[in-house]
Parts: C-alpha cells; sequence; structure tokens
DNA sequence: AATTTTTACTTAAACGTTTAAGCATTTTAT
DNA sequence: ATAAAATGCTTAAACGTTTAAGTAAAAATT
C-alpha cells in the first residue's frame, strides 16, 4: 500500500518550498525565475517518488475539471454507444474525460442527471435531449456552462447543435421508394416534437408530395417513446395485416427492428411485399435476409464535431451560434427493392 | 449567469460561520447542537439562494469521489455497452457515478487510462482487462483501490471478479452440437491467454472429448485481437473452401458477426450445411435467416454484481476475496439444426 | 451562591493545488 | 562605489468543503 505523493512532500524531500515544486513540475520554471539544477533535483524527486497530481485538487483551484458530461437516451443504443466511443477518443485526445447517463427519454432522468453532472462540476454537457427539456438546456445556459446538443434538438436555434440534415436525407430515403415505384408508403416516426423527428416525418412527406403520391394520415405510425414495443406492434400491425402499404420507412433504428420483428410475424416477404428503409444504422441490417438498406449518419463526424465545439465553447474562442449540419448518405440494398 | 453559491455565501447572508451552515445541511444539526430556528433559516437560505454542494471540494477534503472507472474494450460493442448501462444505473443508485475509457484490447492504452482515472481519484475500477495486464491490476490493488474483474480474469485469483461458467457454458453449447449429429465441430476463438478465452476453449475440447470426437487443432481457428476480421476471414475461410466442418462455435458475439459475413460469403446453407452457435448475444442474431443460437450472459447481474462489489470493498465491508460466478445459459434456435 | 452541565455557536486547520507578491542575494550598469 | 536589475527562492492566500476543538452564555445541579 503505497502512501499518495504530493507537492508537500517532495518539497520537505527536498527541503524547498511547495510553490517552487509546483511551478517546476507546471513547466514554470522560467516564468518562476527556478534555478535549474533546482529544477532537475525536483523532477527527478517527483520521478522517484512517483508523484501523481491529485487532478481533484487542481479543479477545486482552478475550477474546471476537464470533465465531459454525456447524456443520452440510452448508452446500450447502438447509435449512442458508438456516438460515445468517438466522443470518449476526441475527448481524451484534447485532455477530457466523459462521464456519462442515460435519460431513457425521460425529462425528470434527465434533470436528474444534469444535476449531478453540475454538481461535479463538468465543463460541459454533451446531451441528445429527452422532449420537453427545453428548459433545462435554457437554465444550463443561463449558468454559463456551455452545452452541444447531438442528434436532436429544438425548433429554435439559440443552443450549439450538431446534427444530420434530417428533412433531406429523409426525403432522398423515401424517394428512392418511389423511384422504385412503391405508391403506398407508410412510416413508422416517434410522436415526438423534436426536431431531428419534425424534420424527418417532414422529409417523408416532401418526398410523397414530389412523387405527386399524397400524405395520408393512416399511413404515418406514431410511437411513444415509452411504448415503443407495443405502439409498433399494433401500429404498424393494422398496416400489414391485410396488407394495405407497399413500403415502409423506419425514423429510427431501434423502431426499424422492431418493426422488422413484426413483419417476419405477419410473413411478409422483403421487397417483393413491402420495401423498406431505416434511419441509422444497425448490425442487424447486414444479417437480414434481404439486407435493409439504411440512412448512415456520419457519427464519427458528430461525435468530433460535438466535441471541439463544446472545448471551444469551454475555452472561451468561438462566439456565434453553432448549428453544424453533417452530410448523412443512403446506403442503397436489397431492402428497398426496385422490382427490376 | 448566476453565480455560484457556496456554503460562505449563505453564511454571510445569515451572518453566520461556515461550519454551521455546513453542519446543517449535512443533516448534523443534532451532533452539532445547531437551533432549530437557526436550522430552519439556514435550509431555507440554502433554497432560495439555490445552494449546490460542489463535490469537488467535497472530494478533496474527504479523499473520496465517488466515481467509478469502468474500462472495456471498446464501448461500442454492444456487449459492452449493455453492461455499462447496467453498471451506470446500479452505480447512480448507491450514488456513484461512472467515467469510462475504452481499452482497444491494448495494454498501454489500458495503462495510460487507468493512469488519467488514478489522478483523477476514482474511487474503485470495473475493469475488463486486456490481454497481458496483470500488472496493472496488482499494482492498482498494492496501491489499495478496489478493482473489480468482469468478463474476463486471470489464472491465479487474487483480485475479485464477476464472470460467467464459462467452461460449463461452452461445453453445453458443443455438446448441443454433437447431440444434433454435427461431428466436425470447429471453434473460432481469440488466441488470448485470458481466463475466460481459455475456459470458452477447455469447455469446447471437453464436449469433443465427451463426444468421443477428438480434439482436431486444425478446427480451431485462432484470432488475434488487433486482426479480427482478417484472421476470421481467412482462418475461417480455409475450413469452408471446400467445407470440411458441419459445425462451428463462436467464442464472442464479434467472432460471430465476423463469420457471418465469411459463410455468407462462402454461400452455405445454414443450418444444412453448417450448424453454429455463438458465445453471447447480438441483436443481428434474431434477424440471420436461421435465427442464431446463442449462449446469453446474465450481463444483468454481471454488471449489478460487480458494482456491489466494488462498493462493498470501498466501504470496507466484505474481506474474503470474491469469485462471483454467473450462471449463463443456452437459447436454442435454428442454427444449430437438429437434422429431424 | 457556586459549580457543573448543556446549549448554541465560532475558530481554525486540513485536503492538494496554483500563483501573486515579497524578500534576500547576487549580478550588472553607471 | 552605489544604484538598479536580475536571480532564486519563500510566504501566504485562495478554491469550497468538513470537523475537531474551543468558548461564552444559559440552564441545571448542588
Amino acid at each position: 500500500m503505497e502512501k499518495k505523493v504530493s507537492l508537500k512532500d517532495i518539497a520537505h524531500h527536498l527541503g524547498v518550498s511547495v510553490a517552487l515544486v509546483s511551478y517546476v513540475l507546471n513547466g514554470k520554471e522560467k516564468q518562476a525565475r527556478v534555478g535549474a539544477e533546482m529544477a532537475e533535483k525536483v523532477r527527478r524527486a517527483a520521478r522517484e517518488l512517483n508523484y501523481r497530481p491529485n487532478l481533484v485538487a487542481r479543479s477545486l483551484q482552478s475550477g474546471k475539471t476537464r470533465t465531459i458530461g454525456l447524456i443520452v437516451a440510452d448508452i446500450s443504443n447502438p447509435f449512442f454507444s458508438s456516438i460515445a466511443r468517438i466522443i470518449e477518443d476526441q475527448a481524451k485526445k484534447l485532455g477530457y474525460v466523459v462521464i456519462f447517463g442515460s435519460s431513457d427519454e425521460n425529462d425528470e432522468k434527465q434533470q436528474d442527471l444534469i444535476e449531478v453532472f453540475l454538481n461535479r462540476k463538468v465543463d460541459a454537457f454533451i446531451i441528445s435531449p429527452a422532449v420537453n427539456t427545453e428548459k433545462q438546456i435554457i437554465s444550463l445556459q443561463k449558468m454559463g456552462i456551455p452545452v452541444v446538443l447531438i442528434d436532436r434538438y429544438f425548433k429554435e436555434q439559440w443552443v450549439d447543435v450538431v446534427h444530420s440534415n434530417n428533412h433531406a436525407a429523409a426525403e432522398q430515403a423515401v424517394s428512392q421508394l418511389v423511384r422504385n415505384g412503391r405508391k403506398k408508403i407508410a412510416m413508422v416516426a416517434y410522436d415526438s416534437p423534436l426536431q431531428h423527428m419534425e424534420e424527418r416525418r417532414a422529409g417523408y412527406k416532401a418526398a410523397l408530395e414530389a412523387g405527386n403520391l399524397g400524405f395520408r394520415p393512416e399511413w404515418l405510425v406514431p410511437v411513444a417513446y415509452t411504448r415503443m414495443d407495443r405502439d409498433v406492434r399494433e401500429g404498424l400491425g393494422k398496416l400489414l395485416e391485410p396488407l394495405q402499404i407497399d413500403a415502409v420507412f423506419f425514423a429510427t433504428n431501434s423502431l426499424a427492428t422492431a418493426g422488422l420483428r413484426r413483419i417476419n410475424e405477419a410473413g411478409l416477404k422483403i421487397p417483393q411485399d413491402l420495401a423498406l428503409i431505416s434511419f441509422d444504422e444497425n448490425e442487424a441490417f447486414d444479417f437480414f435476409y434481404a439486407p435493409v438498406t439504411y440512412i448512415s449518419q456520419s457519427l464519427d463526424t458528430i461525435g468530433k464535431e460535438a466535441v471541439e465545439v463544446v472545448v471551444d465553447r469551454i475555452n472561451g474562442s468561438r462566439k456565434a451560434p453553432v448549428n453544424k449540419i453533417v452530410e448523412a448518405k443512403l446506403v442503397v440494398r436489397e431492402s428497398c427493392g426496385s422490382r427490376k
């Protein structure tokens, strides 16, 4: 059980002041005019005693923890864990550490997490916000804590956000279905008022208009976050048995996997009976008998950019609000079935 | 931009000492014999000024951060992100927060992470260790920092560990293949000396013996962590084209998905041409045309238990080394194909 | 009435850093 | 030879808590 070594221990050991040691170990020997040989002695002692700076103490003094709080809906969702990985790497590169929490799409849980993280003095937040949490974000901003939203965002642009071009990507996906001759295209989407979802729905409608298909409300299956499985089973089920549609567009990968289960149950053949496309990636899509066409968001870009923006904010560089839009691309595979 | 409120601010505001305020807000008014009305005044002031304790300062004073460092191979791997979620929840319940890092199976990266976390004074570690990192773990123990290993472990039992019954589970899986009439059963496993992998291999061999099949080294495909895709493609490929086996057992879900891709390329039909079983779950297994039989580890139990053990260690309760073995169960589906 | 006990607070040190300011020496400039 | 500047350190305060020890006044005991 080795003792913790502090600056004081080194100072004692050498018979000098704590300040002297601190200056040297922080590379401020020049400014502080520490003698060359003394500096060397200090460095050697630090090495020999195996000194490790206590970052808690440093944080108390500096007011900075070099910690970023990451809040997502569910870290076990591959979408979020993938992005968490990118954020972790980028943060580490910049000398930051990430603490994370899952909100389960619940505004109270999110508020809880924010408070816990605030008490721990995170320097900034990266949040994929739950529904109805604008005030939470605003409140953080009022406190002067940098926040960057990822993936999801609110209507008005008063906070930094990094997201995909949801409208265009959704429109492109649905257009692909139209181009492939589908006329009765449904969409399964969360009933969320969050802007990313609004835009995916809007993109869907726009593509229908463009294809002269007209939007039919009964083909837009609304799903509540809290009853995801049930809503998909029942809502989509109604359109499948008997089969009233010839294509489905899923607004997220979790909706798609739930939907695929239901489709399999109904015994439908993809893409013959039904064409489909999903927003977001999922390894499972590769192994479906008709590999699923999907919209690939650049998690890499989103994660990296989010960290960069938030660190710039911490450092006070960057003034204007950031609204970084990342291109998503359609990966076309069998499931969207051109009936050639 | 609201000012940060400290105990001192409240004390000033009421014209009392900081200590008084601290006692009250920590519920120590009885021991400290603070007057009832004064206590009330303090609480009210705290509420009105919106006081939030600075946990950094508290940590410096107490030497405890109520933070657990979680190190896994890759947080974006569904196995680890699922367990991370469980750990997060359980930790939160006990008043802890989790900071995480991915080692990428690399001992130096793992050492890096440990050092970063140590400097930040995490109270304990939960680690799924990379190969060749015994000394790192031993060193933590010498420092008196609690560590619990999950999933992976070393030969000698000198550190707390929570893991599945790898040997038995693997044996059970392979036995299932034997029972279903398979005679030429291969295994794809990491060439890792880590004990969990050793045991999975040993379980495979034991089942072969028990089935009087005999172990053939060329059917045990070794995969290096650093060249996973290549090794699976080439190593397994050799056995598939031309087809020399009638079943494969994959030692992890990542190996299985890589293997499935190769199997699809070879145009083999599951389970007719080849039966298969994987260790670990993966959503993709559900969507394979022949749903994949797999060994389901109880991530829930592993995660919860790990947190509990580690928190007990922090609190000094629990003295004997913990070696918690969690039952894994075989989920039988089409891919292991009884040729009925 | 004098002593002890209890009550209701305050003082002060400590946790491990950082950093402005201070103070002898020594060196350089005049 | 003296003043000014440079060198090489130290002192001390601060960050926001916690908590042992101290103190003065009021209440209880003798």
